[in-house]
RNA sequence: GGCCAAGUAGCUCAGUCGGUAGAGCAGAGGACUGAAAAUCCUUGUGUCGGUGGUUCAAUUCCGCCCUUGGCCA
């Protein structure tokens, strides 16, 4: 097979819509190797409330970027940029072709289009504007950033606290707007990247299996698992790995503030949720092929594509 | 069988001193540059349980019926 240039192949889709199922088969087809594209796969010790591979899959299909990271860490889309450009560097210098797979579309944007040299988040610089926060409120840190950054300010939405919080970090930080560190147009991805996305056709369905998928989590242990998290005692709500669907239901649930039922609805909702605004994502993506994944030839219609999209 | 309460948006409910109604949640669409499984924006016509009556006008008042829940037998 011969390769125009070094490609990547971007596999994305909403929770649920089974990826890791499809990059198992392509694995098994074409010389592949998979770097996950997932904010919470990352973490250890959180394995079925994200629906991280199992053992079995990752023997047969390895996973790049997953289950590194302890759950009171932060990652974020900078370190993400690094890490991934990192394994594909890898990879391509193997031999093989680096498979993307996940459902974080800020991450495969971070990739792609770049990610801007501005200043990382400063913990300090937060605290300090949360403060600030809960004594005058947010609207008067817009106000703040519109005098600063009219820019960054008009296109920021006023109730919106945590991009106001970060153009006003950088701003603090750097004494330059954000909206000036986004101009930075000489970024070129240097491989050419094929992006297959999965979208149900029938959003119904896809509903279904999230339901029935965390069903089996639950049944799985999934309560146990966060219980285990939970007993640590260093973890807690702010940080983002327990900010993800599922762990954030099941954390309240423990914590006495919601009801088993009522845990049970809510992380349902907010995986529908979440799966809506990857969605989103995809339907805004330019150069993406959008393929059904509740077709039962998936499989060989993305095969079909990849073989067009890779041979000369 | 008798008494009481409730039947309004997919769900939970508010409301109309009589002029055909609105919140939260869900759902849908969108945004997205170091937290992104995050954060945020937009979006609410439904035989107001049925049927008769009073009225210029009834979802609203009255009668009867149906359903659900509770209490008494």
């Amino acid at each position: 097979m011969q390769l125009r240039q070094p490609t990547i192949v971007c596999l994305l889709g909403p929770t649920a819509s089974g990826k890791t199922a499809l990059a198992l088969q392509l694995v098994k087809a074409l010389p592949f190797e998979i770097i996950s594209v997932d904010s919470a796969l990352v973490y250890k010790d959180m394995n079925i409330g994200t629906a991280k591979p199992t053992a079995e899959v990752l023997a047969a299909a390895p996973h790049r970027l997953i289950d590194f990271l302890d759950p009171r860490e932060q990652y974020s889309a900078a370190r993400f940029y690094a890490d991934a450009q990192r394994e594909i560097t890898d990879i391509v210098t193997q031999g093989h072709i680096p498979l993307l797979v996940g459902g974080t579309m800020l991450y495969f944007r971070a990739l792609l289009q770049g990610m801007a040299s501005m200043p990382s988040a400063d913990q300090a610089v937060r605290d300090a504007l949360g403060r600030e926060a809960e004594q005058s409120g947010w609207q008067v840190l817009h106000q703040e950033l519109m005098r600063v950054d009219p820019l960054a300010g008009s296109r920021i939405h006023p109730n919106d606290p945590q991009r106001i919080q970060r153009a006003l970090e950088v701003y603090r930080i750097s004494g330059k707007p954000i909206s000036s560190w986004h101009n930075d147009p000489s970024y070129v991805f240097p491989y050419q990247a094929v992006l297959l996305g999965l979208i149900p056709s029938d959003r119904a369905v896809l509903h279904e299996r999230i339901a029935a998928r965390f069903a089996q989590m639950l049944e799985a242990g999934f309560v146990e698992e966060v219980q285990q998290l939970y007993a640590r005692g260093d973890l807690n709500l702010n940080m983002p790995s327990m900010r993800a669907v599922g762990y954030r239901q099941v954390w309240e649930y423990l914590e006495g503030k919601a009801t088993y039922e009522q845990m049970r609805g809510k992380a349902i909702i907010a995986t529908r949720q979440l799966a809506k605004r990857q969605m989103t994502w995809l339907r805004s993506m330019p150069n993406i092929q959008l393929f059904d994944c509740l077709n039962n030839n998936l499989e060989s219609g993305v095969l079909k594509a990849l073989r067009q999209s890779l041979i000369i």
